[in-house]
DNA sequence: TCCGTTACAATTTTT
DNA sequence: TTGTAACGGA
């Protein structure tokens, strides 16, 4: 048999057409049971390709669970033929356990996945194609920072000029429009751009010899091997009758042509008149599912066309709007649609719920970032204490993950359990990427990234100088790095104490990896890794209280590692179809897979009794609290100063909002600080426009911003109140704010320059700008401005050197 | 080769 | 304020 995967029982079960009825499968009105006329319609829907846009709370996922269900228990297709595509694995995980519990363990072979699972278990059957080794290694983003660092070195690139991170941007673009480095080159028409495709040239290169993809590689090879290999395409044309894709608004076009590939009409073959296509495969049906007004995601690449263009992408496609909402209160859903409702170009839609209008939506305007998290502290203490909501009810949302630590300082003093999601990741930590390079480099020893990170760490006396040699001698010879390494004898200019040492560290090495070649489990090799490597003594040595947390990380990845190859069903991932009859237990190249496509096992808020959740906005997507508080309404702070300046990137803040404000289920509250301390200095921030977007009577104002900072009117001077601080007055200021008032009254004031949005303006070092957005008055005049290639900058009219044209 | 100092920059981040 | 990367001295 040619079929990479054959299904099996698939022939029995097509030629005896009766297993349902001794399997108690769910019966129509079972599966049909408590949805809508649309979502009915989107469950049994058959043919055409099919949009589902499902707003905010409005039952998607159980839609798309009951329509997997209803494919396999009504409509007979074998659970084989279903490809499931979600954006996370726990996504994944979920929908594959409820489909489960509807129509028993035959779901387990459906392909529920993520985008990148998927294609890697494709491409570890077919990259050979390619010229890459199966066992290749997968590079996050901090390998491929590195990676590219190092790229950018051999190329003598300025630094300044050309930050790693730019280069990756640029590099991330062309895979997720499936443009490789050879098409880059040629495309390029300025010095920049011939910078930018070499470096991606050598990147690539790089990747290639180290036999590691990164991220956006595993889609876009994928693609190019169903494009330059129809024969494969056609393979899984054939097995994949249904596909299903999660949060489609968050697809970039890679994904969007690797669904493409997989379900649309084949334009580019032709059928000859006369000539019939016998082997012409009906093209998958097609379920996308998504809400354009949440994708928040586009800074990565993912594309909203690719949902607002839907129909036209697929000819005789059908959409289904799903807009009642079973989730919040009509006040909530309306200050969202209102929010919303301010983007251009958007497909109208229009939440609604019968839950009633519920309690209406609490507003806070705070002195500072302390304030505000002492609002938000004794807000929940209320509930709390009135028994109206546990504390696990509780989520508190911010734009960037800096703002949580002045919530995580209130919540200590006030002895609140709290929780943070996100921010640093395990899988981020110094420590646990230190033990994985290990790994990696054992099961692929090409993986240069990884091998040149635990190279000296722990130090061990092989440094800069001999890597060098080492490199030269690898660069000469046409040998990958490990190769050279072993061959270290024959590298010139090698002290004899590096030689040394590379001898200790190569023969620890070959000797872990015969652990490896000899199958033993992953968490044995691990232990041994941090035992043999002097990893953990280092660690355990140490008196920094930080390597305590360390080991404890490291303990827990072994954990990890020891669940793993214990029980290598029940993790999300795990796939009994694609185990091979007779294979047992998973290696260590499995549990790498796993967790490079993993990441976060355990970030989901569980229901964790008295624990308040608090993350930022874009983690805050597809979950739901009772209470909400959504923090740092702040135009500069969200929507982000970054995007002030920018349409766009303005309409995907508001996104944010929206996503923010519908995560809520019973009550909402909106807090901004007037004076927030970013990077050590305060800084006066207006309020976001979002607050203005919202319906003036839904709000609930506790406190306004009128009622503390009357003295920064131009007609009383800040003095006359500066000289009676009151205790309130002591509090409210931070020191430095003191400071500043008490430099503008030493320094007189020069003129103010008077400026509306659209002027243009010259600084003394930014050069020509013009002026995007005004706020606050006379001293406190803020004027954001547009400097083109030196970005927006807010500034204090007061102090700023601009003059007006 | 190592380690301490300094300079500099600074969203969001499903995989 | 914090974290990282680059530099220079021991």
């Amino acid at each position: 048999m040619s079929t990479p995967f054959p299904i099996p029982g698939l022939e029995h079960l097509t030629a005896t057409d009766e297993p349902r009825t001794t399997r108690r499968g769910p019966s129509r009105e079972e599966l049909l049971e408590g949805l809508n006329e649309p979502q009915r319609a989107a469950v049994v829907h058959e043919g055409a390709p099919l949009l589902v846009v499902a707003g905010a709370g409005s039952g998607k996922t159980r839609v798309l669970t009951r329509r997997i269900a209803w494919l396999i228990s009504e409509r007979r297709a074998h659970p084989g033929s279903i490809l499931a595509i979600t954006f996370t694995n726990k996504a994944a995980a979920e929908m594959k356990e409820r489909v489960e519990d509807l129509v028993g363990k035959r779901a387990r072979i459906m392909w529920v996945s993520t985008f990148h699972s998927a294609c890697v278990r494709i491409l570890r059957k077919e990259i050979d194609k390619f010229g890459f080794k199966s066992n290749f290694s997968i590079y996050d983003a901090a390998d491929q920072k590195r990676l590219m660092a190092l790229v950018a070195k051999d190329l003598d690139l300025d630094p300044k000029r050309y930050q790693p991170n730019a280069l990756l941007h640029w590099v991330s673009n062309h895979k997720n429009e499936l443009r490789d480095a050879e098409e880059a080159t040629k495309d390029a028409h300025n010095k920049l751009e011939e910078t930018y495709a070499a470096a991606y040239t050598l990147y690539q290169r790089r990747l290639t010899e180290a036999n590691a993809l990164d991220f956006d590689d595993l889609i876009m090879m994928t693609v190019h091997l169903f494009q330059q290999f129809p024969e494969v395409r056609e393979t899984y044309r054939r097995r994949f009758r249904h596909v299903l894709v999660d949060e489609y608004q968050d697809t970039n076009h890679a994904q969007y042509a690797l669904i493409h590939q997989l379900c649309a009409d084949q334009m580019e073959e032709p059928v000859a008149a006369g000539d019939e296509p016998q082997e012409r495969v009906e093209p998958a049906e097609l379920m996308v599912v998504g809400d354009a007004d949440q994708s928040i995601y586009a800074f990565r690449g993912a594309n909203i066309r690719n949902i607002l263009d839907f129909e036209q992408d697929f000819p005789n496609a059908t959409s289904i709007l799903l807009e009642q909402n079973y989730r919040s209160t009509q006040t909530i859903l309306n200050a969202a649609n209102s929010v919303i409702g301010h983007n251009k170009g958007r497909k109208p839609k229009r939440l609604w719920s019968e839950a009633g209008d519920g309690e209406r939506i609490v507003g806070y305007v705070a002195d500072d970032e302390h304030d505000e998290a002492r609002f938000v502290s004794e807000e929940i203490d209320k509930l709390t204490d009135e028994g109206a909501h546990k504390a696990a009810d509780v989520a508190v949302f911010y734009r960037t993950n800096a703002q949580s630590r002045v919530f995580e300082e209130v919540f200590i003093r006030t002895g609140q359990p709290y929780k943070v999601v996100g921010g640093v990741r395990f899988y981020e930590r110094r420590e646990v990427r230190d033990a994985l390079a290990y790994l990696r480099m054992l099961v692929n020893p090409a993986d240069q990234v990884s091998l040149r990170r635990i190279l000296n760490t722990p130090k061990r006396g092989i440094g800069d100088r001999a890597v060098e040699c080492v490199q030269a001698l690898a660069e000469r010879e046409r040998l990958t790095f490990w190769e050279a390494l072993r061959r270290a004898d024959d590298a010139p200019g090698l002290a004899t104490r590096s030689l040394t040492n590379i001898r200790g560290f190569v023969a620890m090495v070959e000797e872990l990896q015969s652990m490896v070649d000899a199958g033993e489990r992953a968490d044995v090799v691990l232990e041994s890794v941090l035992s043999r490597s002097g990893y953990l003594a280092e660690l355990e040595a140490s008196d920094d209280p930080q390597d305590e947390t360390r080991v404890e990380n490291l303990a827990e990845l072994v954990a990890v590692a020891r669940e793993f190859s214990d029980d290598p069903v029940a993790g999300p991932s795990a796939d009994p179809s694609d185990v091979d009859a007779g294979q047992v237990a998973p290696g260590l190249s499995d549990f790498l897979e796993r967790v490079a496509l993993v990441a976060d096992t355990d970030q989901i808020p569980d229901d964790d009794a008295g624990v308040v959740t608090l993350m930022t906005l874009h983690t805050a997507k597809g979950l739901e609290f009772p209470v909400v508080f959504l923090t740092g309404l702040e135009d500069g702070v969200f929507p982000h100063a970054r995007a002030l300046g920018d349409q766009p990137e303005l309409e995907e803040e508001r996104r944010l909002a929206y996503v923010g404000v519908t995560r809520a289920r019973e009550r909402l509250y909106i807090s901004r600080a007037v004076v927030r301390s970013a990077w050590g200095a305060p800084s006066h921030n207006p309020g976001s426009r979002f607050l203005d977007e919202l319906p003036i009577d839904l709000v609930d104002w506790r406190r306004t911003e009128a009622s503390q900072t009357r003295w920064g009117r131009p007609d009383l001077s800040g003095s006359v109140r500066m000289g009676e601080p009151t205790a309130a007055g002591r509090r409210n200021f931070s020191s430095a704010a003191l400071r500043a008032d008490a430099a503008s009254k030493a320094k007189p004031a020069r003129a103010i320059p008077s400026l509306e949005p659209g002027d243009r303006v010259i600084h003394d070092s930014f050069g020509m700008g013009t002026v995007v957005a005004l706020e606050g008055v006379a001293e406190k005049a803020v004027a954001s401005i547009d400097f083109g290639s030196e970005g927006v900058k807010r500034l204090l009219l007061r102090y700023a050197p601009v003059e007006k044209l």
